[in-house]
DNA sequence: GCGACAG
DNA sequence: ATCTTGTCGC
C-alpha cells in the first residue's frame, strides 16, 4: 500500500513532540470506514538489548472479514534507532514499520494496532499516528494503560467496559475480552467511534485475549509460524 | 521534587 | 519489549 511520510523520522523527543500536537489535530472520531473485507494487525518485535546484533522484526497480518483468515503477512528484519520512550512509542516503531507497508498487496479497511489510540498525553498514540499517517480507519489495543483513570472496578465477565478518562474526557475503554483475564485497553486511532474500536475488539477477540489480527502480527513478528496465509 | 510510564 | 518450560491454581 502506498505510504507517503509527511516528514523525517530522524527527530529530537522534543520535535517529536512537536510533530504529535501538529498530527493530533486531523484525528477523526467518527465512523466512516465503508463494507470491512480486510482488517490488518500490526506489531513489532524489539531486538534484545542483550544481542544488539539480532535485528527487530516488524509484521503485519491481514484476515477476510468475518471470517478472520489470514490472506496475507508480510515480515521483515528491521533496524530502530529511535529509543522507546513511553509518550513517543510510534516513533520507534512507525519507521519500522513502513517498509512491511509499503510491500502489503491489501489495502485494509481497518487497522488493528497494538498500543494507544487517542488515549495518549497528546491524543495521538501509537494507532492515532498510524491512522491518520495511512489515512485508514484504526484502533488502539494496548495490553496495559498509559494514562487515564477507571471510575470503579472493572467486571471480570468478558465484555466488561468501562470508560478510561483523562482531563474530564473519555479517551477509550478498559476492556474485558476474555473472563478472569486482564483487561486491554482500547482507544480509537483514526476514522472510528470510541463505541466502534469496543465493538470491533469484542468481535475480534474471539480466541486469545488480544483481536485476531493482533496476536497473528505478534506471532509472525516473533518468528513463530502462523496458520497458513490463503 | 515525586510518581507514572503503550512497547 | 526481552530472558523461557513446566507448573500452580481456579
Amino acid at each position: 500500500m502506498k505510504v507517503v511520510a509527511g516528514h523525517s523520522w530522524d527527530l529530537s523527543p522534543g520535535e517529536a513532540v512537536r510533530v504529535q500536537r501538529t498530527l493530533a489535530a486531523r484525528v477523526t472520531l467518527t465512523d466512516d470506514a465503508g463494507p470491512v473485507r480486510y482488517i490488518s494487525g500490526v506489531d513489532v518485535a524489539a531486538g534484545s538489548r542483550f544481542r544488539p546484533d539480532r535485528p527487530a522484526r516488524a509484521a503485519v497480518v491481514t484476515v477476510r472479514w468475518p471470517e478472520l483468515t489470514p490472506v496475507e503477512q508480510v515480515v521483515m528484519n528491521v533496524e530502530i534507532r529511535f529509543p522507546y520512550i513511553p509518550g513517543l512509542l510510534s516513533f520507534r516503531e512507525i519507521p519500522a514499520l513502513l517498509p512491511v507497508l509499503e510491500r502489503m498487496r491489501y489495502r485494509p479497511d481497518l487497522l488493528i494496532v497494538d498500543g494507544q489510540g487517542i488515549a495518549h498525553p497528546r491524543r495521538l498514540g501509537l494507532a492515532a499516528h498510524l491512522g491518520v499517517l495511512l489515512d485508514v480507519p484504526a484502533i488502539g489495543c494496548a495490553k496495559s494503560r498509559l494514562i487515564g483513570t477507571l471510575q470503579g472496578d472493572l467486571g471480570d465477565v468478558r465484555g466488561a467496559a468501562m470508560p478510561l478518562q483523562d482531563g474530564g474526557e473519555c479517551v477509550g475503554y478498559a476492556l474485558r475480552t476474555r473472563t478472569g483475564v486482564r483487561p486491554v485497553y482500547v482507544s480509537p486511532g483514526h476514522r472510528v467511534s470510541r463505541e466502534s474500536a469496543v465493538t470491533w475488539v469484542m468481535s475480534l477477540a474471539v480466541r486469545y485475549r488480544l483481536p485476531q489480527p493482533t496476536h497473528l502480527a505478534h506471532q509472525a513478528a516473533a518468528g513463530r509460524h502462523v496458520a497458513p496465509v490463503t
